[in-house]
DNA sequence: TCTGGGGTCCTAGGACCC
DNA sequence: TCTGGGGTCCTAGGACCC
């Protein structure tokens, strides 16, 4: 590629400073992290999934990559340690992560669990040194503290700040002031993009664009022509001029929480597709309530073997988060989505618009005392979950879900499997009478 | 060997109102 | 009976991200 002078979109080096990062190959590191012995052994994540949700370098070297399945996995290298996703463990190893990085700067967005973004605009003078020193500190408190690598990007914006930071990957720290965005956008095809995904790199490829650079040549006017705002945002971004800001929110708030499950095989059973589905909303309303958050607006579906779905969308006559109170409706509506002669292959729900629990006005309606009793009765229900694990109290229409947990997560994170060993104590605890009551 | 699970935002089009 | 124009709100669905 031709490298084009006199182009130059921006002047100024630095008009914002953005730093990205982005920890290497996180859910695989964290593991090697934690247990040195894996320490250059190709390590994945995913084994309760079935699919590589993460792979250490070791296993990429060896061309094992995000979502092949496991089955391929031990094809390819029969000794490669695949592990189960430990959440907990790599929410507390990101969670400090995002704190080293706060030592340094004031405000950090966390993107995901394994990403961040920061504005260094005007931090120079306080730290007394370069953006690209600053950058390496961060990098290197994050790697000796925390045994992982990450990769960091810094730019005049936030989009090429990412791109910056996924050019020298693993362990890289590229910086790029506006002289040289050109030269970046050179080595980055359309799809590397951040926004840009197949549809829109098909259609920009029409065109005869092939990489970044091709497309930030392209006329304002034809931008906006052809694209839509988010197109012309990207555009901008990518020539240097600053449209996103970094945002200072927690991710604690959530405007809707899903919970899907896939069985295998399929199924057409009325009364187990029904129970995956009350025990999914079950979960999001356990999430739910962990957050403070109440929905009014329930939305189940459900996933043929085709891939088709069906949804239904169901407003809650009061805003909640207790599936005692949610399901008695989610069954009616169940009635008109669910088809006899079908096989489904997962069911899920979704609670939106969701809102934090400590304004929400009563429905005159409502049948009060009816109300609070279940909000109790689901605090009870919360109290032994988390001392028991999840699900162990859970509606007897969703018994025809098989309990038995696929990955060993629980069992890792959850002391009671190791106390109750040997006994069959669901039996025990589960009352099936309350479900009656809910109806 | 067909793609798992959890999110957000934008847009077109319908319903409804003046 | 048929004609305008303009606004808001909501929903479905597409596209994208990790």
């Amino acid at each position: 590629m031709e490298y084009k002078k006199g182009n130059n979109f921006l002047i100024k080096s630095w008009p914002h400073a953005f730093l990205h990062i982005d920890a290497d190959a996180f859910f695989a590191s964290c593991e090697q992290s934690l247990n040195p012995k894996l320490k250059g052994l190709p390590v994945v994540t995913g084994a309760e999934r079935g699919i590589v949700s993460a792979a250490s370098y070791e296993a990429k070297d060896l061309g094992i990559g995000r979502g092949i399945p496991l089955w391929e996995v031990k094809k390819i290298c029969p000794n490669a340690i695949i592990l189960p996703s430990d959440y907990e463990s790599y929410s507390l190893i990101s969670t400090r992560m995002f704190s080293i990085m706060r030592r340094f700067v004031p405000i950090v967005e966390e993107y995901s669990i394994d990403e961040a973004f920061s504005d260094l605009t005007g931090m120079r003078r306080p730290l007394n040194c370069s953006y690209h020193e600053i950058g390496r500190r961060i990098k290197e408190q994050i790697e000796t503290e925390l045994g992982i690598t990450v990769s960091i990007g810094i730019a005049p914006t936030k989009s090429l700040a990412k791109l910056a930071a996924n050019l020298q990957k693993p362990s890289g720290l590229t910086v790029v002031p506006g002289r040289l965005i050109e030269n970046l956008l050179q080595k980055i095809p359309l799809n590397k993009i951040w926004g840009f995904g197949e549809s829109t790199t098909n259609y920009l490829k029409k065109f005869g664009l092939k990489t970044a650079y091709d497309f930030t040549l392209k006329d304002k006017n034809w931008v906006k022509q052809h694209l839509n705002k988010t197109g012309l945002e990207i555009w901008k971004e990518l020539r240097g001029e600053m449209i996103y800001e970094i945002s200072n929110e927690t991710h604690e708030k959530y405007k809707s929480i899903s919970k899907t499950k896939t069985f295998t095989p399929p199924s057409n059973k009325r009364d187990y597709i029904l129970g995956q589905l009350i025990r999914n909303l079950e979960s999001a309303c356990i999430k739910a309530r962990r957050h403070n958050l109440v929905s009014n607006k329930l939305i189940i579906y459900l996933r043929q073997q085709n891939f088709q779905s069906f949804g239904v969308e169901i407003k809650l006559d009061k805003t909640t988060n207790s599936s005692l109170l949610i399901t008695p409706s989610l069954k009616k509506v169940f009635k008109k989505v669910w088809q006899p002669n079908i096989m489904y292959r997962s069911t899920g729900v979704i609670l939106s618009n969701l809102k934090a629990n400590n304004k929400i006005q009563e429905s005159l309606f409502t049948d009060k005392i009816k109300v609070i009793k279940m909000e109790q009765l689901t605090n009870v229900i919360d109290i032994i979950n988390s001392k028991f694990g999840k699900h162990t109290l859970h509606q007897a229409a969703s018994l025809q879900v098989n309990f038995t947990s696929r990955g060993n997560r629980e069992a890792k994170s959850n002391k009671w499997t190791e106390l109750l060993k040997g006994e069959n104590y669901r039996q025990h605890i589960y009352l099936p009478r309350w479900s009656i009551k809910a109806n």
